[in-house]
DNA sequence: CTAATATTATTTGTATACTAATTATTTGTG
DNA sequence: CACAAATAATTAGTATACAAATAATATTAG
């Protein structure tokens, strides 16, 4: 476990990413929703390429994750008269009422997970992780 | 992006998994293969299911990870004369050149993504996560 | 010693995740 | 304007990932 960087933060995300869908468990979402639906609660009406680049998933991906959104309900894709290429992503009202519930649980976890962490320690460690993000990615594509 | 830690985290993870992926592509292994190879290079002849834990993957994700490593020559299941329920796993000979091309690689994509961090903050970092994992899960169970 | 329980791995089914190829539309160039 | 190149989303194919059920073997209780 002294292992390597590359494994610990894997290990690290992995394990806070189960413990927060079982906190989430009684929602019926699925791993890759409450991300989507965080960033809509942000950025509502965004078009699917600009989704997948905030949300740090393929395109691709991301067809199949909003169509089984769509069919439990919880978002809408318009396409709004401009570019016909293009699909803007709105949630429903089922959609806020669980972006709530979503986003509600992430700061609880959070704070469970970071309750031993001097304030000084949380902002080093945001820092830390945020400027590893920007080398390696620019930082304006994130939500 | 001021999001959320489990945000920033997983960007994070994702970012760099991806960049480690791009700088192994020449080696032909799939993205769950590496940690399985490095894992048994420290473990070489482990059980599944202790592989499965110190992977921190399922032990029926394991299952077809394997059976695909096999398949490809970069390990073998033995069924050691003892509890006949379950396999220990060695790495072949070409297993054991992967293993070794894996853990370079890893080495030098950390060096490069901490380079910009002093040793104070790159130990503050690895602290940091590591208390975190162990606010998750028994340390132990990591490799 | 035998039945109930527990354990290890696998199978099955659904949901990501990525790459490559495809479709529909838009832009850019001559 | 006509047509090649670029762009947004989808589809197809393979590989994770996890939950629940199953199969084979071990252990434990009585």
């Amino acid at each position: 476990m002294d292992q390597s960087f590359h494994y610990l933060l894997t290990a690290c995300q992995g394990l806070f990413q189960r413990k927060v869908m079982t906190a989430l468990s009684g929602t019926g979402l699925t791993v890759g929703q409450p991300k989507v639906l965080d960033f809509l609660g942000l950025h509502d009406g965004s078009v699917q390429k600009r989704i997948a680049a905030g949300c740090q998933i393929d395109p691709a991906t991301l067809t199949g994750l909003l169509s089984r959104m769509e069919e439990k309900g919880l978002i809408e894709r318009r396409s709004e008269n401009g570019d016909r290429r293009s699909l803007h992503v709105y949630l429903t009202e089922l959609g806020w009422e669980k972006q709530r519930e979503v986003h509600r649980t992430l700061v609880q976890q959070e704070e469970e997970l970071l309750s031993d962490l001097s304030e000084e320690q949380r902002k080093q460690l945001s820092e830390l992780l945020l400027s590893l993000c920007g080398k390696m990615c620019d930082l304006e594509v994130l939500q």
